[in-house]
DNA sequence: CTGTTAGCGCTTTCAG
DNA sequence: CTGAAAGCGCTAACAG
C-alpha cells in the first residue's frame, strides 16, 4: 500500500540517461531528437508510466488540449448541457474539465481566472452574468446576461416558450396564473416573464402583482414563495415557473398543503430536465433542447479556437411538452 | 474588446507597494501581516479583481480545496453520479472539478496522474479498472474492478438486480432470453451475467451460448450484436442488457428491423438513467440509485480527507422498475 | 542532435 | 512585520 510517488520528467531523464529537455521533446512529439534516442526514451516513459503534470505544463503557458465547461453548480440543467458538450467534444482531441465554482457571486470570473490563462484552452460558460468579452481564452456562453460586449452565445427562445406555456394555461380556463420568476440578471429569465405578461395581455387578463414572484431558481426560495401564494385569500389556480426545478418544488409544496396537482393547481415549468418526466405528476413544461445547446456551444468553441468564422449567436426553438401537471380550471 | 491581461500576485504587490510574499499571505489568510497592511492589500486585491491561478498554487504543492470527479466520458450514467457527488460536496468548502479522460485504456491512471499530485486534494473515480490503492491523493471508487488492493468503494447489488430482471422475463414466459453483457473487467458486469445465469439455472432454462453477447457498454457494438441476435434462426424473445444505454440502443435496432417492442421483443436494462423514462417505449430496468451513490462516494471521500474512519465499502440496493418495454411472450 | 538555462505564478522558509 | 530568494515540474530558447 505504498504511496506511489509521482514519476516526473526528471525521473525519466535520469533513468534514460538524457536531459529533461530531451524527454520533454519526446513527450510533446517535437522534432530534433534522434530516432534511436526517441525510441529509447519512449520506452522508459512507458516503463515508468510517466504522465505529464497538467499544472506544470499549463503554467509554462502552452496549450493544454483541455477545454473547460464552467458552471455554478452541477444540477440537472447544467448536467444536460454537459452531456451535450461532451458529445460534441468527442473525437476532437480535447479533454474536458468541468468546473463548478459554487454559487457565490462572480463565480464565472473566478472560474475563468483560476482555470483560464493556464489550465484550459477555451471554455463554455453556463449562465454567466458578469463576464465580458475579451477574456484570456476563447469563451462561448450558454444563456448569459447580454451586456454590450456580447460573448458568442447559445440560448433558446424563452419569450416564445413562455407565451406558449401561458397560453396553454389560459386555454385551460385559468385566469389567476402565478409567475414564479428566475434570476433577473439573466436575459432568459426576463424574457420568460415578458412572454408571460404578453400572453396575459393578449388574452385581456390583468396580471395581479401579488402573483408575480421571484425564486432566483432556488428551490428553497421557490418553496417559500409558493407557500405564500397558496395562502393567498384568492389563490392562483395555476403556476408557471421559470424553470423545472422550481416547478417541481412547487408541486411538492402544493402536495404538502393537501392540494391536488393538477386537480386544485396546475403547474408548468421550463427546461425539460430529465427529472420532469420522473416527478409525480410528470411535469408539463417548455422544452429547451439542452443537450443540443451544449453541443452547439462546444462546436462553436471548437470553431473559435480553430479560427473558423461563425455566426456568434444561435437561438434554439422551445417546445411545449404536455404531461400531467396541468388540467382545466374547475 | 481588449484582451484583459490576467492580474497576478505581482501586479497586486506593485500596486499595493508591498512584496508578493505579503500579498500571498493576505490571500491565504496567513498571519504575520499587520492589520493595516492586510486591509490595504485586501482592498487592492478587490480593486484589481485578483484571483489566484490554480495551476501555479497547486504546483507549489499545497492544498487546492478542489476535489475531482474522474470519469471516462460524461454520459448519462456518470452525469447522474456527478449530480449526486456535487450535492454531497455542496457546503463542504470544496470546489469540484470533473474530468473526462476519454475512453482510451488507462484513462483513470492518466487522469489521476495529471490532476492528482497537484490540482486536486482527492478524487471520486467512476468505474476504474487499472487503479490500485496507494495513489497520491485519497480516492474513492464507484463500481470498480476489484483487485487485491481494494479502494474504498461504492457499488450496487448487481447480482441481485440481474436475478430480479431475469426472473421477471422468465415470469412473463420468456425462455429464449439473450444477455447483452458489459465490460468484463468490471465486477458489476460480471455479477450481472452471473445473476442472469443463476436465475436461468434456477428456472431450469439452459443458457444458449449464442444468446450471450458482449457490448462493452458501447451502443455501437451493442447495435451490431443485437442485429446478429435478431437475425438468428431461433431469435430471442427477450434481451436483458447490462446497462440502459445499450438496452435503449437494442430497442432502436429492433424497431429498425420492424419488430415491435415489447410485442415481438421484450427488453430490460440496468441503471435507470433519466433516458430510460424518455425512450419509446419507456424502458423496464433495474434501478441503481445513481445520485445517492455519487453522494455516498463524495461523502466517503470527504471523510477520508478529514481523517474520519469509514466502512470502506458501501453496497446499495437495486430495484426492478417496471415500465413498458416488456410483455408476456406470445 | 543534445543539454543548459531561464522562467511561468505562486508559497514558504529565512533573514532583515 | 516584511521582503528576498528558492523552487514546484515543465517548456523553449539558446548554446554546445
Amino acid at each position: 500500500m505504498e504511496q506511489t510517488a509521482r514519476v516526473k520528467l526528471a525521473d525519466v531523464a535520469a533513468r534514460a540517461g538524457v536531459s529533461v529537455a530531451t524527454v520533454s521533446k519526446v513527450v510533446n512529439g517535437r522534432d530534433g531528437v534522434a530516432k534511436e534516442t526517441f525510441e529509447h526514451v519512449a520506452q522508459v516513459i512507458e516503463d515508468l508510466g510517466y504522465m505529464g503534470n497538467l499544472s506544470a505544463s499549463s503554467l509554462r503557458g502552452v496549450r493544454t488540449n483541455v477545454l473547460g465547461v464552467l458552471v455554478a453548480e452541477f444540477e440537472p440543467y447544467s448536467a444536460e448541457l454537459l452531456k451535450g458538450a461532451a458529445a460534441a467534444a468527442r473525437g476532437s482531441g480535447y479533454e474536458l474539465l468541468a468546473h463548478s465554482g459554487g454559487s457565490t457571486d462572480g463565480w464565472e470570473r473566478r472560474s475563468i481566472a483560476r482555470l483560464g490563462g493556464a489550465l484550459i484552452d477555451g471554455a463554455v460558460i453556463v449562465t454567466p452574468t458578469v463576464l465580458e468579452a475579451g477574456s484570456v481564452v476563447p469563451v462561448v456562453a450558454i444563456d448569459p446576461h447580454y451586456g454590450p460586449n456580447r460573448l458568442p452565445t447559445i440560448d433558446a427562445d424563452s419569450f416564445g416558450g413562455a407565451v406558449a406555456a401561458t397560453e396553454h394555461l389560459l386555454g385551460l380556463g385559468h385566469r389567476r396564473i402565478a409567475f414564479l420568476g428566475g434570476r433577473s440578471e439573466l436575459d432568459s429569465a426576463r424574457l420568460r416573464e415578458a412572454g408571460y405578461r404578453a400572453a396575459m395581455g393578449s388574452a385581456g387578463v390583468p396580471v395581479d402583482k401579488a402573483l408575480v414572484r421571484d425564486s432566483r431558481y432556488d428551490p428553497d426560495i421557490a418553496a417559500s414563495e409558493v407557500r405564500e401564494l397558496l395562502a393567498l385569500a384568492e389563490r392562483p389556480t395555476a403556476i408557471f415557473a421559470a424553470n423545472d426545478v422550481t416547478a417541481i418544488r412547487a408541486m411538492e409544496v402544493a402536495s404538502e398543503l393537501g392540494l391536488d396537482v393538477p386537480g386544485d393547481l396546475s403547474v408548468i415549468g421550463f427546461d425539460d430536465i430529465p427529472e420532469a418526466t420522473q416527478s409525480r405528476p410528470s411535469l408539463t413544461t417548455v422544452r429547451q433542447p439542452l443537450q443540443e445547446m451544449g453541443a452547439a456551444a462546444m462546436s462553436m468553441l471548437l470553431d473559435l479556437i480553430a479560427g473558423r468564422e461563425r455566426e456568434p449567436h444561435i437561438r434554439m426553438n422551445t417546445d411545449l411538452i404536455l404531461r400531467d401537471s396541468c388540467a382545466p380550471v374547475r
